[in-house]
DNA sequence: CGCTCTATTGATAAACCTCAAATACAGTGG
DNA sequence: CCACTGTATTTGAGGTTTATCAATAGAGCG
């Protein structure tokens, strides 16, 4: 992988409204109900029946699940222009993770009913929503091998670059990962604890591959995460 | 979960073919042809492109990913009645596993176009296909929350309980697992080793759970699996 | 400043992998 | 039936990785 493949926008390929024109875009979005969400609020819960799906216009939310000891494991990320709960809504059944906002969030929600209705009207809505589905299908087998066959320091390398892929902002010196993200958010992800995450970041900044502060990380030396995980 | 609802047959989930008629169903399957794979024949390659896809009419596949250092990982097994490929075709892309007959095993190929055009004669295929995606990716969701949070034991457990739920049958002297599975293949669906797999169904063995020869696995005691994974 | 949330670091222990070697078993051909 | 071969399984010793626990420091905020 080449450094200057390293900032690319995969939003597109997640995107529900593709293909719709401006005016369709408007109306879906106006059918459904604006909210702010506060940081660290939860939007639903794991179990609760899907009333509604979210569409994420502005902040981050996380997908996640806990099992019986109260472990928590982050699913996914759901960012800016991303939808969630989508399925749950189709299906008809409960929502199968627990969202919660990682910032103060913007969503738009629509009701149960009502998406049913818009999906009838916009037929490419339910195509769009396949693609996605197909996508995180591919994303989570991805993750899966890997926490098969590598050691946690790939693994938190290899979500680093793909934390890059999807919000990075390239900046002077270095890229920028542009949303708040703990210790904690990152081992929760990997799959790991916040202990060996800190470590592994603190020996990372002493050799000159990352700089960080509290939630805040930036790659400086993006090539060096690439040749680790290898 | 009472000892009597460990048998369940959850192919009717899976089902590709669900709410089609016999006739439907015959002209569906005799579009596609016939074909005998040996046991450990590769019928598909991870990155080949994706021509056919397959319906497993006697058999079991197995759906698996290769890192670059060689190790493998399953991602899935094809059983019976399930459907295989069939997104890879949809999507026009190449594979994204490998498949590997675990037995000698009949499979129905149907060649890309043939099957787009009987999906489109037949619209309730691609619908049941969704479900299918649906439920595997909700599988893997939950496989990939147990790596996060379970050792090892407790994932062996969770694997054999789950094997009955898909191929088990119920004898004088307990719930046999139906198809051949290897420590090695148990190890590879689980992500760990085949020393650790032996050395944990040994251990369950002397303690009268289980009874097991080559490839070949008892559950004598299911309730104690299930109370394991408590 | 005091409070809370986040991050760091060290010591220790547990879980699990790796490697080596032995054994058991199944299938094959004489 | 037996010997032979290759595969599958078992077991032990030893080492590595990573989790756990405890204690401390820093950052941000009212």
């Amino acid at each position: 992988m080449d450094r200057n493949d390293l900032v690319v926008d995969d939003l597109n390929n997640a995107d529900v409204f593709k293909e719709l024109n401006d005016e369709e875009y408007a109306e879906f979005l106006h059918t459904g109900r604006a909210k702010k969400v506060k940081d660290r609020t939860v939007l639903f819960h794991q179990g609760d029946p899907a009333q509604r799906c979210y569409w994420v216009r502005q902040g981050r939310l996380k997908l996640s699940r806990v099992n019986e000891e109260g472990k928590e494991v982050t699913l996914r990320y759901i960012f800016q222009g991303e939808i969630a709960a989508a399925v749950a809504v189709i299906k008809n059944s409960e929502y199968s993770v627990t969202a919660l906002a990682m910032e103060d969030t913007e969503v738009v929600a629509w009701e149960k009913f009502d998406f049913i209705k818009l999906m009838e009207r916009f037929p490419r809505i339910p195509v769009n929503i396949l693609t996605i589905v197909l996508n995180r299908l591919d994303d989570i087998q991805n993750r899966y091998t890997e926490l098969c066959t590598e050691q946690v320091e790939q693994r938190i390398a290899r979500t680093l670059l793909r934390f890059i892929r999807t919000c990075g902002a390239r900046r002077h010196d270095g890229i920028y990962i542009e949303t708040p993200l703990s210790r904690q958010d990152l081992a929760e992800y990997i799959g790991t604890t916040v202990f060996t995450v800190s470590r592994t970041l603190s020996k990372w900044e002493r050799k000159g591959w990352i700089k960080s502060d509290q939630k805040k990380i930036i790659v400086t030396d993006p090539h060096a995460l690439v040749s680790f995980t290898e």
